[in-house]
DNA sequence: CCGCTGACTCGCG
DNA sequence: ACGCGAGCCAGCG
């Protein structure tokens, strides 16, 4: 079952966003049987750190780039990686969620 | 071992 | 439409 610590399934989840594609924080959470618990998502992906988890594709539910003001200067990082996905950001360096958010085919 | 912190989200005014 | 407060769990010192 849950052998593995939530962060691993996490992990897993946030490895299969596909190229191009978005995914908020609470949906990760659900995906993660976390349901209710995106703050654990977002402290999960802090502590990761690693190129095998796209991290970047994961946003907040406001559709805005969410970020640690310790890390301040990366967000034009991650905003580059997006864009470089095909993703784009609005005037107010919004993602259109309607447009970019993952489903998960079942 | 105890307590603080942290990439969020939702509801209310 | 926007801002603020409360709730949630796990890792670190």
């Amino acid at each position: 079952m849950n052998s593995r610590t939530a962060y691993d399934r996490i992990y897993e989840i946030v490895q299969k966003i596909p190229r191009g594609q978005v995914a908020t924080y609470g949906q990760i959470a659900e995906l993660s049987n976390l349901a209710g618990k995106a703050r654990l998502v977002g402290y999960a992906l802090f502590r990761v750190q690693n190129a095998d988890v796209p991290w970047q594709r994961v946003i907040n539910a406001k559709g805005e780039i969410s970020l640690s003001p310790l890390r301040m200067g990366t967000d034009y990082l991650q905003r580059s990686l997006l864009e470089s996905e095909g993703i784009i950001f609005s005037d107010t360096g919004k993602i259109d969620l309607r447009k970019y958010q993952w489903r998960p085919q079942p």
